[in-house]
DNA sequence: TGCTTGATTGTCT
DNA sequence: GACAATCAAGCAG
């Protein structure tokens, strides 16, 4: 009750009830296009409406890390009750996040790969200009430490958040709200996850509980089916005939897609997925 | 136990 | 566009 409570008057939306996620991944992850993705710390809150999401549909599908049924630490939470958090590491320093989808204990998910900050700009802005590090905490221990390339000019305030390029040009040749600086905030599964504090330690946690520290709000309105574009996922080359699946989804025209320019439908711009 | 892979990102040319 | 960083997870022996 004292969480709904104080939703409310944080102005967020009605909470995704639990059954909302007990459905393929394929119809979750479009079902979550719109949706707020919250995730409260000591430090603050940051949030951000999901904008581009990617499905894995379970045992057979063979991108997927349950491939097989693969049953092992890392994939356990896919097993259980739909609505959890599946966070991994990739490559040694990257956090990515996922919704466990359903339904009956099949072990499909949804990783969201970008967000539209919403909440908390400040402190995602702060998050994503100092090191990340793959043990969240932040306690200085981890040894794997990230450089990342946002930095901050001098006053952090109200400083615009830059892209520091080679000759420490930098600056935001996109303009507008959408600007440069602010997509790279979250434009990314790793960089939502920096921006966001999402580690690790939040392996688990029930996104539909009110009392959670990570939660999934109703966002502003549903997108309608005609603003959601599709294609192929990103990096998944080895998984054979699954790889070409049209399983990636996000809302046409939006400029804080991880991979614009790269299908129909995206803005024009770097086209980081491809080698 | 040791080797290989990888749902990424940022740097440099 | 090429490539480096970096290490957990998975798998073979």
């Amino acid at each position: 009750m004292e969480a709904a409570k104080r939703d409310e008057r944080a102005g967020f939306g009605p909470l995704l009830e639990r059954a909302f996620y007990d459905r393929p991944a394929v119809e979750l992850a479009q079902a979550l296009l719109g949706a707020e993705l919250v995730h409260e710390s000591p430090e603050g809150v940051a949030s951000g409406l999901i904008v581009e999401v990617e499905a894995y549909a379970g045992p057979e599908d063979r991108a997927a890390h349950s491939r097989g049924g693969r049953r092992t630490g890392r994939t356990e939470v896919m097993f259980g009750p739909p609505g959890h958090a599946y966070v991994f590491a990739v490559y040694g320093m990257h956090w990515c996040f996922n919704v466990v989808a359903g339904p009956g204990g099949k072990p499909e998910a949804v990783l969201v790969r970008a967000l539209e900050p919403l909440r908390g700009i400040e402190l995602m802005r702060r998050r994503r200009s100092r090191p990340s590090r793959l043990h969240g905490g932040g306690d200085g221990s981890a040894s794997n430490v990230v450089k990342t390339t946002l930095t901050f000019q001098d006053s952090p305030a109200d400083a615009p958040l830059v892209e520091s390029k080679r000759g420490g040009k930098g600056g935001d040749a996109g303009g507008g709200p959408a600007g440069r600086r602010e997509r790279f905030l979250t434009a990314g599964p790793a960089r939502l996850c920096q921006a966001l504090a999402i580690t690790g330690a939040e392996y688990g946690l029930p996104l539909w509980e009110p009392a959670s520290p990570l939660r999934i709000h109703r966002g502003r309105a549903p997108v309608p089916a005609a603003q959601i574009a599709s294609g192929p996922r990103v990096g998944v080359d080895y998984a054979g005939e699954w790889r070409d699946r049209p399983w990636r989804f996000w809302i046409r025209d939006n400029p804080y897609v991880s991979l614009p320019g790269r299908f129909p439908g995206d803005r024009p711009g770097r086209r980081s997925g491809e080698r």
